[in-house]
Order: structure tokens, then C-alpha cells, then sequence
RNA sequence: GCUCCUAUCGUCUAGAGGCCUAGGACGGAGCCCUCUCAAGGCUUAAACCCGGGUUCGAAUCCCGGUAGGAGCGCCA
């Protein structure tokens, strides 16, 4: 049997960084049996659905590489084949008609609660043997009720929670379409489930009270049902729901935040699954390794310290050929144009060790590629100094005399500058890192004259010695 | 209230009855290295929710508490 599992998200705001773990575990266990991971945009919510949603989940799966085997589908272009289902279940009474109101439907749920009991519709439109049903009232649209087994057990074999019970009788008969003949939820997903051939469902942990009940409806239906996981969910790092105010809960928003793809998903998958003590895991390890038998029970917090840790890791031994699209959006976002000036894989290389972030990669490589606005205060009050002047004139003529403008070059003339004058290289090297970073931070000096290259390191080094001049006067 | 789920350092986790003096990672503290910022190396503090049982032996199995979470819609 081909393994077929599905992300299936409803479009009513941005993708959720939890749906993203989902997706990823469904996306993996696809691919580790070799089978298909499909999508399913559940918009039957006409009211809170919108197509910018549908784009925002689009986009950031496209980013994060989780890609479906097969174009989505859409639940709101499948209504002719819930309604013929629906017609199906009432001609074999394996559902009903309702006929009551919402209002009565209120006072019932408030008396149960004020008894204490679990609110259930009570089954008075259920058709059973030798019961009389009351006359339908006029100028009521039913609803349709699923006619749920009203005894028994139903065991749940999930396949990360293990064995789950639950007693019919807790169940009562949901509606499967509304009194407007639309279609609810968890039909709709019983229904697609089917139609799709979906054998493995993996879903957030909210969704386990549905799950007899899907199975319920597949039974009537006849079909198989599929195997469940259900994975637990996110939680901010207060140990509460992940939700907006622990700042980023969309997928996209991790991008603007600077991390990579790969990082995030990295991050993801470790967050309720382990591998013995592996941090690193490529997409190829994630998919060799993953198993739904070892994902966690509960609950995991997200951590930002540890993300950003992990993205770092990306960041430093990634082909910097993936790293440069990245980091030339990253650069455009703050208004920097990388075509003029060193090739962005340089950069990449020099930076990535002090740079956890593509956000602070952008920040700190900008310098390359357009003058500083400023010198930073302190640093400049610090290194751009009287004495330093001198060294920095000095420096100019020797640069602009250098025969090979290369690294080690470089690092032999800055060298030889320091020992002639009796300094220490930091002494050399701080007043030209602010000269040309327009700050005391930037990679080492060598690397940083080569990239920054002749023209524009003259030009800063001149500016500078005028800046001392300035404030001297 | 009812049903269902969960429980190892601050966080993510290893742990399938003796290998546990509970391991790793992030974060914290300290030291080393060093032209800045980093990176790196070394050291260190830090956890089995509680109570019963089973067993020669329990973080691991069972029961009961406690705490947290999810669900109980003509939402998905």
C-alpha cells in the first residue's frame, strides 16, 4: 500500500508555524515510505476564508520546500460530492434530518451544563425502531444528523498516542450539513479523506475528540479507515498557546526574521522528535531518519535562543551558492543593492561565523556594498582618533601602492605598518575597521580590505582622516 | 462540569527494569584563544511532579493524586 498523507489547513489567516510542523512530519513520512504528501485547502468557512490566506500558505510552503505531489484541492469545489454522500446517508438511514432550532438546540446544551453532564444533543429527531418522531414543524430547514452507534467502544490506534478508548455513548449525532445544505467539517474531511486515499493522518492533537467520529462516519460509509497520528501542539515560551503575542507564529514571518528554510525546519523537526543526540539534520538525514513512533506525547515549547542557534549552524557550513538568494533579499529589504561591489558568496564566507542571522548578515555586510550613513559614536569617538590619523594616512599610501590587492597582501602591509610604527595591529586595525564599517565590528581586516577592494578603502580611508581633521578644528 | 490527552535540568531532549554517580544540545557562569565582533576549545551549576504498589532492583511497569492542555458549535 502506497503511503498518501495530507496537509490539510484552512485558510482564515497566515500558516501557522505549528501547521508547518505538521506538514513537515506529513511531508516526511510521505517521503520516508516513498509514498505521495498532498494539500487540501479546507474553505468551506465562506465567512472567514480568504484567497490572501490561501496565498500566505502557498508561499510559505513554497519557501520551506514542503511541496505537494499533486495540484490542491479545493473543499469548496467538491460541494456536488458532499451533497450526493449526504443524499447516500439519508436513503441508507445512516443519517437523518433535524428539525431543531438553534435556540431550542442553546437550552438544551444550558440545561445539560447547569446538570453537570457533557452537553450532547439528545436524539430527539432520531429515528429509531418503534419510536414515533414528532411531525416536522413547518417553515423549519432541517439540518442532517450523522446517526452515531449509540453503544459500544471505539479504540483509537494512534500511532503516536498509542491506544485511545472512547464509549459511543459519548458521542452524539453531529450535523453533517447545515440547514442551508452546506456541509460541516468533519464530514468533509471524512469525505475527502476517502476520495483522496489518504492512509495516514497526521494532524494537531485538538483533533483527537474528532477522530471517532470521522471513524464513525467512514464505517457507515463503508470505507477503511485511514491511520492516525496526532501530533501535540506548539507552545510559546510561557508555556501557553503559541499565538501573536509571542511575536512570530506565521512561517513567513521566520524568513524576514533571517532565518533559512532549511534551519527552520530543522528546528521544527526536533521540537517533540529526537535522533539519539543529533542537532543537524538535513532534509535527506530528516527523511532517512523520521518516524512517527518517535515523536513526543507532549507538548514542546518554542524556544527562539535555540532556533537562532540552529540557523546559525545553517548558516556556517551551508554551499554559500544557497545562502546569496537569501541574503540578496535580505539586502534588498533594507535597501541595499548587492550588484555593485564583491560577489554575495564572499561575503557569505567572510560573515557567517559571527552572523546568526541572515537579518544581521544583511545589517553587518551592507558596508560593502554602500557607504556608511555614519560612523557609530563610541566607536568612532574611540578609534578615529589623533593618533590615529597618522596611521590611517600612511596606510592609504601603502595601500594604494600595492602591487596585488589580495588577502594575504593586505595582511602583510597592515602587518608591516604596525611593526614599523611600534603599535599593536589593533591599533591599526580598529580606526580602519570604523573608516570603512562605519563601526569597530567587521571580519578580519585583511578579508575586509579585499572584499571591500581598492577604490572604495581609499576613498574611506581618506574620508575618515578628514572626519579628525574635522573635529579637530 | 463531562470526555480525552500529557508529565526527565529554565528550554529541547537521551533513557524500552540493573549499563544512571541520570547523558547530549540551547541558554547561563567561568577560563583559554584573539586585530574587532564572532567562532572555537575546556570547565561548571542545573532535572526524573507527588504518594502508594510490583520487583532482589524503577526515571523506566501498575494504581491513585496533583498540575497542565485539548475537545464538548448549523467554526475548522
Amino acid at each position: 500500500m502506497t503511503v498518501v498523507t495530507r496537509f490539510a489547513p484552512s485558510p482564515t489567516g497566515f500558516l501557522h508555524i505549528g501547521g508547518v510542523r505538521t506538514a513537515l512530519f506529513s511531508w516526511l513520512y510521505a517521503r520516508r515510505h516513498g509514498g505521495r504528501f498532498l494539500l487540501r485547502i479546507e474553505d468551506t468557512d465562506r465567512e472567514r476564508s480568504t484567497e490572501a490566506a490561501v496565498q500566505a500558505i502557498f508561499e510559505g510552503l513554497e519557501w520551506l520546500g514542503l511541496v505537494a505531489d499533486a495540484p490542491p484541492v479545493f473543499q469548496t469545489r467538491r460541494m456536488a460530492r458532499y451533497r450526493e454522500v449526504i443524499e447516500r446517508m439519508l436513503a441508507e438511514g445512516t443519517a437523518y434530518r433535524c428539525y431543531c432550532t438553534k435556540e431550542e438546540l442553546d437550552a438544551l446544551r444550558a440545561a445539560q451544563m447547569a446538570r453537570k453532564e457533557k452537553p450532547r444533543y439528545d436524539g430527539r429527531w432520531r429515528p429509531e425502531p418503534g419510536k414515533t418522531l414528532p411531525p416536522p414543524p413547518p417553515g423549519v430547514a432541517p439540518v442532517v444528523r450523522f446517526k452515531n452507534p449509540a453503544a459500544g467502544r471505539l479504540v483509537v490506534h494512534d500511532l503516536i498516542k498509542g491506544a485511545i478508548e472512547f464509549d459511543n455513548a459519548e458521542l452524539d449525532d453531529l450535523i453533517i450539513a447545515r440547514a442551508d445544505g452546506t456541509p460541516t467539517y468533519n464530514f468533509c474531511v471524512v469525505v475527502d479523506d476517502m476520495d483522496m486515499g489518504i492512509t495516514h493522518v497526521i494532524r494537531g492533537d485538538d483533533h483527537v475528540n474528532n477522530t471517532p467520529r470521522q471513524i464513525n462516519i467512514l464505517r457507515a460509509l463503508g470505507a477503511q479507515p485511514p491511520a492516525y497520528a496526532h501530533v501535540p501542539m506548539i507552545l510559546g515560551a510561557d508555556g501557553v498557546k503559541l499565538s501573536k503575542r509571542h511575536g512570530a507564529v506565521s512561517a513567513i514571518e521566520y524568513r524576514a526574521l533571517g532565518f533559512m528554510p532549511e534551519a527552520l525546519l530543522n528546528y521544527l523537526v526536533r521540537l517533540g522528535w529526537s535522533h539519539g543526540d543529533e542537532e543537524i539534520f538535513s532534509r535527506e538525514r530528516m527523511i532517512e531518519l523520521f518516524d512517527l513512533s518517535e515523536v513526543h506525547k507532549s507538548p514542546a515549547r518554542f524556544d527562539m535562543d535555540k532556533a537562532v542557534w540552529v540557523n546559525h549552524q545553517y548558516l556556517k557550513t551551508a554551499d554559500p551558492a544557497i545562502v546569496a538568494p537569501e541574503l540578496d533579499w535580505h539586502l534588498r529589504r533594507i535597501g541595499v543593492d548587492p550588484g555593485q561591489g564583491p560577489p554575495l558568496a564572499a561575503v557569505i564566507l567572510a560573515q557567517r561565523e559571527r552572523c546568526k542571522t541572515l537579518v544581521e548578515m544583511a545589517e553587518k555586510s551592507a558596508f560593502f556594498y554602500v557607504e556608511p550613513k555614519a560612523y557609530h559614536d563610541k566607536d568612532a569617538a574611540k578609534h578615529l582618533t589623533a593618533d590615529a590619523a597618522p596611521l590611517l594616512e600612511a596606510l592609504s599610501a601603502r595601500l594604494a601602492a600595492l602591487p596585488q590587492w589580495t588577502a594575504p597582501a593586505l595582511h602583510e602591509a597592515v602587518n608591516a605598518l604596525a611593526a614599523e610604527r611600534g603599535v599593536g595591529l589593533n591599533k591599526v586595525a580598529q580606526p580602519v575597521r570604523v573608516a570603512l564599517a562605519g563601526q569597530a565590528i567587521s571580519p578580519p581586516i585583511d578579508q575586509t580590505l579585499a572584499l571591500l577592494g581598492r577604490e572604495r578603502t581609499l576613498a574611506r580611508l581618506a574620508a575618515a582622516v578628514k572626519f579628525v581633521q574635522n573635529r579637530q578644528n
